[in-house]
RNA sequence: GGGCAAGUGGUGGAAUGGCAUACACGAAGGACUUAAAAUCCUUUGGCCGCAAGGCCGUGAGGGUUCAACUCCCUCCUUGCCCACCA
């Protein structure tokens, strides 16, 4: 049995006293910079913490062993809501309680044994931070890429607080899950729209990310070709502008329908005898939150508003409809109903017996009558009942209409995005203050570069309620305007805490550099990250956004490159007997108490063991056992070292280097522990040497870095195991003398055959066809193909 | 409704066209021990068979191939993400 409390703290003061972990710029070394998603210092760290950061660790060390200068930070994305509900809770100041959780959790991460270079730690609650985030604001200002906006926001009554559209999910905050409402507020946006199209393009560019993230970005920015069509009020000349992406289905256009908030819906039933109905529906439609409206179930509900437009393809009169399943907030808020071709429209059609027109002929269909469709038809095929675009497939008939419709002046090809700009403003105290000013004379003025940073006052009135906490504090809002020196005062909002993670991987370059953001000089040589690793839930927001200040930081000269994580990694989530580990179900597995229980080597091991890193862990205590097992095995092997190396073991080691190498690099650990498991099962078997011994101690070690350090000086050796290089194979020795051959008879295995591997063909097929096992299988029959393998199978065909 | 994953022994998982179930967990048996723990050894997909061996078997069905967990088509189930997006 090894001690591995003794052993693990031992190395871990090492690594301290010896600082071997710490980086420095190196051009004669090739960099390695492995980052993952830094933590919201909540106080504890958590399986999900574990597993990411010994993913992230074993990177580190393998690319440290095999030569690479490696950059591998740790820090903390400080500011946030919970420090200031536990300073309300508990009646104390947000940033105690935030450097009681930090020192808690440097403590356990330290007991991981993670190989972080502790001297370029940072927090993003530092002045010495978010002096820059101030600095970057007042340089997105400058540009116009911050500005304030009036808006109806989400806000959320519990944390009284705006969130931002991504923020809010199912229709509730994403922190509390408290059901959002609507509110108009003055507030600071960045204009994020504005790189939609580098955003979407340089998706190209990230060949290792995985797929399906690339795919949720492509959604979230949601870029859709169409055209706005303009339809024109009767016997009058005002245009109502639609948007469709479907505008091959135009001649089946029978209303159109407004949303209820559209403007002109109270404009245009002015006097008409419909106006009070559709007046007391609007009413009605208000109050509805737009949870209730997007829910499928519900039945789409609208009304007539007397009034009617011109389709502009066939100068069609069609009636004018509002309806609460059209949304204000996307296209232009009016759509054109083509009820044989939209579901939504279908059933409001039904419902409303409006009537329908088959544009598109459904090829796998008789019928050209729409009163014997039971649902809308929205695949393709081919265009009818479409003036001069009839016999086209619809496909091309998309474009043809288009192109037709912008010469004749009644549409306009159109791009359309999802993407919104970023509220970035909170009513909060624990983020960083807006570095504005409002000047009764002047109006928003910035604070100057040589006044930041805005700091934070010491103390705020905390209640939870109301607005900004900082709007109490009299001596941070009076201020003096920077441009005519009256008394003005100071914007009291702060900002969002994505604005912090934005860029806290260039700052890990150079964390305490005093005059920029980062020094350009270490930047260029760290940068890009080259592997992050963190949770898929941060597969949209916080990676858009750093992607976005990215290219910010490129158009302002300081960065040459596009993109600042080369290659992603999204680990799976930890549960427990199937179910997410969470407070609310008790589940918690304390990853502090299975270290004192079994050691941290012992937890790496066996969350790396236990399944591949992208797929969820089932928690499993056993599992532990056996990883434990394993390590008391290898330990035992120095006690019985032979002096000479058997060649069989000799061939298994050699191809166990090339193995293990393989699959540390492509993230395949668990198989690469499978193949450590074999080579001292192979051990146990011939028996070890002591060179044969020391490879297995170096490839084990990124998994296991206390153990293997220990070993490794028990061996003899001096210095750390992480500097002594990675052991190389002799590719001579992952040749066999001998092969088995398969031999197959129909595809189905009957015999196999140990042979030189440089055998013929045609001995292998004399051996084969004489084979005792073979024999009663062909014997009478015609052989029809004998297909060969080299080294692999041959196949009979009878 | 759309997109993306995934579905393999009692369990976690391995194999990405060529011996399905590596490695581990669990279970059963044995050695050592006064005993237990630890350790070591053996067995462990199902069915038939004393055995040799045979047949079946990777969610379901079909296809391509000498050969399919792997490629193609259809479907089912689960998970994640998105969604009255026009």
């Amino acid at each position: 049995m090894y001690e591995f409390k003794l052993i693990e703290e031992k190395w871990q003061k090492y690594w301290q006293d010896h600082k071997v972990f710490e980086a420095a710029i190196d051009p004669k070394k090739k960099k390695y910079y492995v980052l993952e998603m830094f933590p919201y210092p909540s106080g504890k760290i958590h399986m999900g913490h574990v597993r990411n950061y010994t993913i992230a660790d074993v990177a580190a060390r393998f690319k440290m062993m095999q030569g690479f200068n490696v950059l591998h930070p740790m820090g903390f994305d400080a500011f946030g809501q919970p420090a200031e509900n536990a300073a309300i809770k508990n009646n104390s100041k947000p940033d105690i309680w935030t450097h009681k959780c930090i020192d808690w959790m440097k403590i356990e991460l330290k007991k991981m044994g993670f190989s972080y270079d502790w001297s370029r730690e940072l927090s993003t609650c530092e002045s010495g931070y978010y002096k820059w985030n101030q600095w970057i604001f007042l340089k997105m200002y400058e540009r116009g890429l911050a500005y304030k906006g009036k808006a109806g926001v989400n806000w959320c009554p519990s944390c009284s607080t705006t969130l931002a559209n991504e923020e809010v999910i199912d229709g509730g905050c994403w922190r509390c899950h408290t059901q959002v409402e609507q509110k108009d507020l003055e507030q600071w946006y960045l204009k994020i729209t504005e790189y939609r199209e580098r955003l979407l393009e340089d998706l190209k560019q990230l060949k290792n990310w995985p797929e399906r993230v690339i795919a949720m970005q492509n959604n979230w920015i949601g870029k859709s070709l169409g055209v706005e069509i303009y339809f024109r009020l009767d016997n009058s000349d005002k245009i109502i502008p639609v948007f469709t992406t479907r505008v091959d289905t135009i001649f089946g256009a029978t209303y159109i329908v407004l949303a209820p908030e559209h403007p002109l819906v109270k404009e245009i039933v002015k006097g008409k005898p419909q106006e009070k109905e559709v007046l007391k529906f609007i009413e009605k439609v208000s109050k509805e939150t737009k949870q209730v409206r997007s829910k499928d179930d519900v039945k789409k509900e609208g009304v007539f508003t007397g009034c009617f437009c011109i389709n502009p393809v066939n100068n069609e009169k069609i009636p004018i409809w509002t309806a609460d399943y059209v949304l204000m907030e996307y296209g232009t808020g009016a759509i054109m109903a083509v009820p044989t071709h939209d579901q939504r429209d279908f059933l409001f059609a039904k419902e409303h017996k409006l009537p329908m027109r088959i544009v598109i002929k459904n090829p796998g269909s008789e019928s050209n009558n729409p009163d014997e469709l039971v649902e809308a038809y929205e695949d393709d095929g081919i265009q009818v009942n479409s003036g001069k675009f009839d016999g086209l497939s619809n496909s091309e008939a998309k474009i043809k209409i288009a192109e037709w419709m912008e010469k004749e002046k009644i549409g306009k090809i159109q791009t359309h995005w999802r993407l919104r700009d970023w509220l970035i403003s909170r009513q909060r105290f624990w983020g960083t203050p807006i570095p504005m000013i409002n000047c009764p004379k002047c109006g928003t003025v910035p604070v100057p570069y040589e006044d930041l940073p805005v700091k934070l006052p010491n103390d705020a009135p905390f209640t939870g309620e109301g607005g900004s906490p900082l709007g109490k504090v009299k001596e941070f809002t009076d201020v003096k305007c920077p441009k005519c020196k009256s008394l003005a005062r100071r914007e009291t909002d702060t900002m969002a805490t994505f604005f912090d993670s934005s860029w806290y991987f260039l700052r890990f370059a150079s964390p305490d550099f005093k005059k920029a953001p980062f020094d350009q000089k270490e930047a260029r040589y760290w940068m890009p990250v080259d592997q992050y690793i963190g949770g898929i839930e941060h597969a949209i927001l916080h990676l858009l956004y750093s992607r976005f200040f990215t290219k910010f930081f490129k158009d302002l000269g300081l960065i040459d490159f596009d993109e600042p994580f080369l290659q992603l990694l999204t680990q799976g989530m930890v549960l427990k007997d199937g179910e997410v580990m969470s407070k609310s179900r008790g589940n918690i597995v304390d990853p502090d108490s299975i270290i004192s229980k079994y050691g941290a080597d012992t937890l790496r091991l066996f969350i790396l063991f236990a399944a591949p890193p992208e797929t969820e862990l089932d928690w499993d205590e056993k599992g532990m056992e056996g990883a434990h097992r394993f390590l008391n095995r290898v330990w035992r092997i120095q006690e019985n070292l032979k002096s000479i190396a058997d060649p069989q073991l000799l061939r298994i080691l050699h191809k166990t280097i090339k193995k293990v190498s393989d699959d540390y690099a492509g993230f395949k650990f668990n198989t690469a522990i499978a193949g450590l498991m074999e080579l001292v099962n192979a051990i146990y078997q011939y028996g070890a040497d002591r060179n044969t011994f020391s490879i297995l101690i170096l490839l084990l070690a990124p998994i296991a870095p206390h153990f293997c350090e220990e070993l490794w000086q028990q061996m003899g050796n001096k210095g750390s195991i992480s500097k002594s290089g990675w052991p190389q194979y002799d590719p001579k020795m992952l040749i066999d003398d001998t092969v088995t051959i398969i031999i197959q008879v129909n595809g189905k295995v009957r015999s196999k055959l140990d042979v030189p591997q440089d055998i013929s063909e045609k001995k292998v097929r004399e051996m084969a066809l004489c084979d005792d096992k073979v024999k009663p299988w062909i014997e009478g029959k015609a052989i029809k193909n004998i297909i060969f393998v080299p080294k692999k199978l041959l196949s009979i065909v009878i």
